[in-house]
RNA sequence: UGGGGUGUCGCCAAGUGGUAAGGCAACGGGUUUUGAUCCCGUCAUGCGUAGGUUCGAGUCCUACCACCCCAGCCA
């Protein structure tokens, strides 16, 4: 990547910008991205993900894409696209080829016979809970299992047995013979291999035993010729582990891990198997749902790879596990889309403005700038007619103090239009309000009137002259700011009842009959709306709101 | 005294002994045909607490306190 934006410094570039100073480091600072395809990418991994390519990009580097595929029964193929996509549309690409931990399950393999051969592994017969009880607990030791010190050769053959078949599930393990008392509850004899007889998205059925993440990933980094593995701190615990596999093998290099703190953000849930029960249970639409924290919700919701990487570098990276303010990650998708988004009008809740003053047949075609502060977007082109929709929510009978919109015998600036005085309130039997008699100042259009001032500027549409639309408007999905973190309740409890209200039968104007795809509209007023793939029809746009804009009148949006 | 970490403004975050950056939010004010944007201003004598070392401490030492992670044949 070339085109990344200079980034903040954090604790992991001081360090490799020391060590090339020092001349500790030489050659090239390679990292890579190591997801399990196991779930969606979500806003946590984008933090990864522009950490380790950020670094790599930085020190003219490389980054891999590497998949952790060693537990088959979880993973899937569709995982594995759609984290590849992802990557991609946040705008980063690996180096060479896709890999794949499980391109090196013959070398694990070897490597492991390595170690039983060095007396440092053997294969274990203690069952599940047995293996638990001999484990020990925090506070005390664990006991050595009674098959730690059988003979090398006699753990090689089962180990070969194991891996020909001919044990059932879970009834062998190859365990690392590290220490059953160390304090750091990995360095008891952690298992390296178990037998699952399970077919693998990339390997198919030729292997029932597989690798555990201890012992692949330190091998996995050294095979790729990794400078610099970061994880996440819960794996500050494993490091003694990598370390001691890396010593133990003849591994071709020596990878050093360092650990950062993981992304959290508030009101929302930023774990793999959080998203995927909400995603099993129906709470959601599917990953992709624009509520959801992941890559693909974002994108669908009209978040751009631009604006996910500016909250990245605004949130930086440490060691200090915080959480993060949505707030944040609203503000980097406005920042963005306020210098780049098409302005239009949307009117969400249509309420009929006949001008009496303006002839029936009339159409009077405006233009009016694409970015008010942009010229180089071009114009559009808006019709006026006699009759007009502006939102119900723009006209109040009896307005409060400081009111900038509609009212009775009260003027407003239509936007980019004429100034427009409402006469006569019309009602149907039930007493609601189903259109405004209203005159227009022809005298106005881009000009202020004489001897009077408009409360302010609402936005409207032509009657005949617009588009019919769905708008679905998005709200956080939980109402509670730690959802999963409290001993309150579910993670369902919090779920936030208005998270999507869908507005039917909104009004666009007849510009947007045929909808950008690439970049969501700013429906001036109300927020930042983009173009759903997946619900939209032919001549039928569906809208999802992105984020409202900043309001500091009252509550935003509807 | 299991082990490993972390504590700087409401939130994120710089700072590596020389006298507390920046961003978000908030709050004032100005511009404005988006109650948007933009502009200008305010916002930690204080860095988990208590001692100590030093001319000088967020930075060094000691002791506490709080919070997070670890007992999957998950990653």
């Amino acid at each position: 990547m070339s085109a990344e934006p200079k980034k903040s410094n954090n604790f992991i570039r001081n360090m490799i910008e020391d060590a090339i100073a020092k001349g500790d480091h030489t050659g090239d600072v390679v990292t890579r991205f190591p997801p399990e395809p196991n779930g969606y990418l979500h806003i946590g991994h984008a933090k990864s993900i522009c950490l380790n390519f950020g670094i790599a990009d930085t020190f003219k580097g490389r980054c891999n894409l590497r998949f952790d595929d060693t537990n088959p029964e979880k993973e899937s193929q569709e995982y594995i696209d759609a984290i590849t996509r992802d990557v991609n549309w946040l705008g980063y690409e690996w180096d060479g080829e896709i890999r794949y931990a499980s391109d090196y399950f013959d070398t694990l393999y070897d490597f492991a016979i390595e170690l039983i051969e060095k007396g440092k592994a053997y294969v274990c017969a203690l069952t599940a809970e047995q293996m638990t009880a001999y484990r020990g607990t925090l506070k005390e030791p664990g006991k050595n299992s009674p098959y730690r010190d059988r003979p090398v050769e006699e753990s090689l053959q089962l180990f070969r047995d194991m891996r020909d078949g001919k044990f059932q599930n879970g009834e062998l393990v190859l365990r690392a013979k590290i220490d059953m008392a160390s304090p750091n509850m990995n360095m008891r004899d952690p298992i390296l291999y178990r037998i699952r007889y399970a077919e693998h998205h990339q390997t198919g059925n030729k292997w029932c035993i597989y690798p555990m993440y201890d012992f692949t990933h330190p091998i996995s980094d050294a095979m790729e010729g990794i400078t610099h593995s970061l994880c996440t701190l819960e794996f500050e615990d494993h490091r003694p582990l990598y370390d001691w596999v890396l010593e133990n093998t003849s591994v071709p290099c020596r990878p050093r891990q360092t650990e950062f703190a993981r992304l959290n953000l508030n009101y929302t849930v930023t774990s793999k198997r959080k998203l995927k029960r909400l995603v099993d249970e129906g709470h959601v639409a599917g990953w992709d749902d624009p509520r959801m924290p992941t890559v693909s919700g974002l994108r669908r919701r009209g978040y751009t790879p631009e604006s996910i990487r500016q909250f990245c570098d605004m949130v930086g990276v440490n060691r200090a596990g915080g959480t993060v303010d949505v707030g944040m990650l609203e503000f980097a998708i406005r920042e963005d889309l306020n210098a780049r988004a098409p302005r239009a009008m949307c009117v969400m809740r249509p309420l009929k403005v006949t001008l009496t003053n303006y002839p029936a047949a009339q159409v009077e075609t405006l233009s009016l700038p694409v970015h008010p502060q942009d010229d180089s977007m071009g114009q559009r082109d808006v019709p006026w007619t006699r009759t007009l929709y502006i939102d119900r929510d723009d006209f109040a009978e009896e307005p409060p103090r400081k009111w900038k919109r509609l009212a009775p015998q009260q003027a407003v600036r239509l936007r980019g239009g004429y100034v427009i005085t409402c006469r006569e309130v019309v009602r149907d039997g039930q007493g609601e309000i189903v259109e405004l008699l209203c005159e227009y100042d022809a005298n106005t259009l881009g000009v202020n009137p004489e001897g009077y001032k408009p409360n302010g500027v609402i936005h409207w549409v032509s009657a005949e002259d617009s588009v019919e639309a769905e708008v679905r408007l998005y709200d956080r999905l939980f109402n509670h700011e730690s959802p999963d973190s409290d001993k309150e309740g579910d993670l369902t409890d919090h779920l936030n009842p208005d998270s999507l209200v869908i507005v039917t039968g909104a009004r666009v104007e007849r510009a947007l009959a045929e909808p950008r795809q690439d970049l969501p509209y700013q429906f001036e007023r109300e927020g930042y709306f983009f173009l759903d793939p997946e619900l939209s029809g032919a001549g039928r746009p569906v809208f999802n709101r992105t984020v409202t804009l900043r309001d500091s009148w009252g509550k935003g949006g509807n």
